[in-house]
RNA sequence: GGGCGAGUGGUGGAAUGGUUUACACAACAGACUUAAAAUCUGUCCCGGUAAAACGGUUGUGGGUUCGAGUCCCACCUCGCCCACCA
């Protein structure tokens, strides 16, 4: 008998698929289709560890389970390699990132073959490919044609490390995504001008669009308090002795007579304006500290000290036409609403800890249940606030707002927290930015016959110190005439953000060699969105970005979903034993071709990895898991040798009738299953199947029939998404002359499951005394009377009178007993 | 502070309002073996019993129900995301 040797098969059916080209998909297939990946992959110098394991196996076995139902499907892959660890790589060494990208793909190419996962490697992508990121220049003119990229000067984040600018989603609690650690400093900010994506256009359309998502709760609750809509008004205030009126927003217009003050954000173009000489030299330096200081250390603790300083002003509160001070304060945020609040310290804690300090009025204007003394959030009911004294808190809201309207003093107004998209990197591997500078012009889009515009071979990688990307030493490069007008121009020298090629790079994927267009509209059509999408890193700004994308492709006609995924998972993290994250810093990762080599095989460790809990949840590496999923693995190879060996005999039925059985019941439950993505229970499905076969053959009765081979086969047939290669391997030794994994998957025959006599559960009281076998569709009074039979059910429906019974058809009687 | 989610054996985890603990890991026992590994078979929530019966048990307390891990209310703990966003 052969031994299971995952060393012997595995290799030799991974040169088969691709030989065979078992995954390769037809885009044009008359098929239905299917597409499924994870999150775009940086290939970094360290390859995969066993946690990107789940990552990418996860949708495999979804694309793998569709392949063998029938449909086109298709597992794209490609690299998302433009980035800073490659630039580092070369100041540090010399070796462009052009060739050190090439090394480091060639290892995932090797990792990603050893594991198994079925992706087309005909339509593979890479982002650094001039062929690739000519079309993400692309995208940028026509944002810019639609006037949706912007240059603007203002202060923004900067990475001392990266020595870049960074858009906010890419801030983490104060800190650089890619230098979060303790040791990492807090990012600071730069005035800079800069380029922009107006994402904020689409910001009520995706927020809309993000309930109705077929996506992992959190996930979309993230999207949500990212976009960040809050609802309110914008309310003017007058200012003593200047013409200009000052806006506030709020959305709280109900607590307006209880506007004691107004504070300004110390950038305001205000601020200057309106202070008086007494304070103006200490208001100067306070705004220039502030804005020199990190907005994220004016933010960080927000139980920080309130600080802030009078500026000498009044504002005049337009409902009552009282003078009330303007403040100038460093919690009040520039790019928030308006840089200005009206502030009601009895009905906002941030406002009440400003006037507990600073001394200032605090009036009630809302009476609920609440303590005087304290500030409260709650609604309630109106106070002190003259006519509208009584209305409801929600009542007085509009009606306020309607009051001021007429008077042109304030109007609705929906604000959100998601800022516009910072595109700019002072970095060079990147895709440059296709804009010309010309004196005459302005900003010119280089026409499409141009790109890509190329990035130019350099010697020195080093950042110059500035605040510009090293391109801009790159004469011969940067100088170039005006498309327009032809007069002599300069390339714009900052390069896109890493995120703006990742976020179009599906629609390639189904279009991949195109040289006409970035896709065309038949294929986006066919296989846009994404049928099953899933990740774990970063997926919050990722998908505002890729679902921004796609929204402004589908208002200018360029694809018909606005929704770049139709189903998307947010699996959990795998990590180390003692819970820590793998990490290449910790070097604590362990590399799944270890693992292959000590002889567990890849199949193993798909199986152990989908095997040791639902998707979503973070998983503690163990040592012992890889072992049980082999061992498993190995029970199904033994079992179809021994089926191989076995001597031919008819079955008798009842044997014939528990072999359909435990079949049918893993058809039903893993198909099921997988299409739930409940890959933990599929097998655990799978493994029950195996155990009951196990059982029948250590009674003696496996023989060389048909309803035994139809058995292991469809067993093979559903675990090959999760294990292809021994299902392969298995699939040929028992006759087959094609792959198992096309177009095979076995078909449920309810009949085989249906028992005719059924297990019924007699309870008393709720509790189970008694279990008997009865026809499946017996009625209640037959159920009833082979209840009260039963010598304990008896002994406990003697204790009181049977008063009611609860029967549940083909499975369960209640009796209730009462003194 | 806000939002989302979760608390079930020694462990990872199962469970359309209907037999709590599927499947596995670890542990223990038996078979095979000169022996070990591998493999196969079995035991495995707590109390109770020779074995059953029986009683208790899904973070805590209450509620709805014939019946609650599941639904509702309050509380405790943990995880993730956001957070001086007006």
């Amino acid at each position: 008998m052969k031994r299971y040797n995952p060393k012997d098969i595995e290799v030799k059916w991974q040169k088969k698929w691709d030989a065979d080209g078992t995954y390769k998909v037809d885009l044009d297939s008359v098929k239905p289709k299917y597409i499924g990946f994870g999150m775009f992959n940086y290939p970094s110098g360290a390859g995969i560890h066993v946690g990107h394991v789940r990552a990418f196996t996860i949708p495999d076995i979804m694309t793998r389970a569709k392949r063998q139902q029938g449909f086109a499907s298709y597992q794209p892959i490609g690299w998302d390699s433009f980035g800073l660890p490659a630039e580092n790589y070369a100041i540090k060494t010399g070796v462009p990132p052009q060739e050190s990208t090439k090394t480091a793909i060639k290892k995932y190419h090797e990792q990603y073959r050893a594991l198994g996962w079925a992706v087309d490697w005909t339509k593979e992508i890479n982002t650094t490919d001039p062929e690739y990121y000519k079309w993400t220049q692309w995208v940028f003119t026509k944002l810019f044609e639609h006037n949706l990229a912007y240059q603007q000067e203002s202060p923004q984040w900067w990475c001392n490390q990266c020595k870049t600018v960074l858009a906010d989603e890419q801030v983490l609690g104060g800190k650089c995504w890619r230098h979060d650690s303790e040791e990492d400093p807090l990012v600071s900010k730069r005035n800079l001008k800069q380029w922009f994506f107006r994402i904020t256009k689409f910001a009520d359309e995706m927020l809309e669009a993000t309930e109705d998502l077929d996506w992992t709760q959190s996930v979309k609750a993230s999207q949500q308090s990212w976009i960040g809509r809050s609802i309110g008004a914008e309310v003017s205030f007058a200012i003593e002795g200047n013409k200009k009126e000052l806006k506030v927003f709020t959305t709280r217009p109900d607590t307006l007579y209880g506007a004691t003050f107004i504070v300004l954000a110390p950038e305001h173009p205000l601020v200057a304006d309106i202070t008086t000489e007494e304070y103006k030299a200490d208001i100067t330096s306070y705004a220039k500290s502030s804005i020199v200081k990190s907005e994220v250390e004016r933010q960080q603790d927000a139980d920080k000290e309130k600080t802030g300083l009078f500026t000498g002003a009044y504002a005049i509160n337009p409902v009552n036409n009282k003078k009330i001070p303007i403040w100038v304060a460093d919690y009040v945020l520039m790019g928030y609403g308006t840089g200005a609040i009206m502030a009601v310290p009895a009905h906002d804690e941030r406002d009440f800890a400003f006037a507990k300090k600073f001394d200032l009025d605090i009036t009630r204007v809302v009476s609920n249940n609440e303590p005087d003394e304290d500030c409260t959030h709650a609604e309630g009911v109106l106070i002190n606030s003259e006519e509208y004294n009584g209305m409801s808190s929600a009542i007085a809201r509009e009606q306020i707002v309607k009051d001021l309207q007429t008077k042109k003093i304030a109007h609705e107004k929906v604000n959100y927290r998601m800022r516009d998209w910072l595109i700019s990197r002072q970095r060079y591997w990147g895709a440059p930015i296709p804009i010309i500078h010309c004196e005459s012009c302005g900003p010119v889009a280089v026409p499409e016959k141009d790109l890509p515009v190329e990035l130019p071979k350099i010697e020195n990688y080093r950042p110059t110190g500035g605040y510009v990307s090293v391109l801009a030493g790159v004469e011969d490069w940067v100088n170039v005439p005006c498309p327009t007008c032809n007069k002599p121009g300069k390339r714009e020298t900052d390069t896109m953000d890493g995120y703006v090629c990742s976020s179009w790079y599906f629609l390639r994927y189904v279009d991949p060699t195109n040289s006409e267009q970035a896709w065309s509209s038949a294929r986006s059509k066919q296989w846009i969105p994404v049928d099953f999408y899933n990740g774990g890193d970063h997926a919050t700004a990722h998908l505002l970005y890729a679902r921004f994308f796609m929204r402004f492709f589908h208002s200018i006609g360029l694809v018909d979903s606005p929704e770049p995924f139709k189903r998307m998972i947010y699996h959990g993290k795998i990590k180390a034993g003692d819970g820590s994250v793998f990490s290449k810093s910790k070097g604590n990762g362990i590399d799944p071709l270890e693992v292959i080599e000590q002889g567990y095989g890849a199949d193993a460790i798909r199986l152990y990895e989908m095997f040791a809990a639902p998707v979503e949840l973070a998983v503690l590496w163990d040592e012992q898991g890889i072992p049980g999923a082999y061992r498993f693995l190995n029970r199904v190879w033994n079992i179809t040798q021994e089926f191989l060996a076995s001597s031919e005999e008819q079955l008798d039925d009842k044997i014939t009738a528990d072999i359909r059985m435990i079949e049918h019941k893993a058809i039903a439950k893993v198909t099921e299953d997988i299409d739930g993505v409940l890959f933990n229970t599929a097998i655990a499905a799978l493994m029950e199947a195996v155990n009951g076969l196990y059982k029948l053959k250590g009674e003696g009765k496996l023989k060389k029939d048909d309803v035994w081979q139809s058995a292991i086969e469809s067993i093979l047939m559903l675990l090959a998404p999760f294990a292809p290669h021994i299902t392969d391997e298995l699939w040929s030794q028992l006759g087959h002359d094609d792959s198992i994994h096309i177009d095979h998957w076995p078909t449920l025959n309810i009949d085989y499951v249906t028992l005719d006599t059924v297990t019924f559960v007699v309870q008393v009281n709720g509790k189970l005394r008694a279990q008997i076998q009865l026809p499946k569709d017996s009625e209640k009074e037959v159920v009833l009377t082979a209840a009260k039979e039963d010598e304990n059910v008896k002994e406990y429906t003697a204790k009181g009178n049977l008063v009611k019974e609860i029967f549940i058809p083909g499975k369960l009687i209640n009796l209730v007993v009462k003194d």
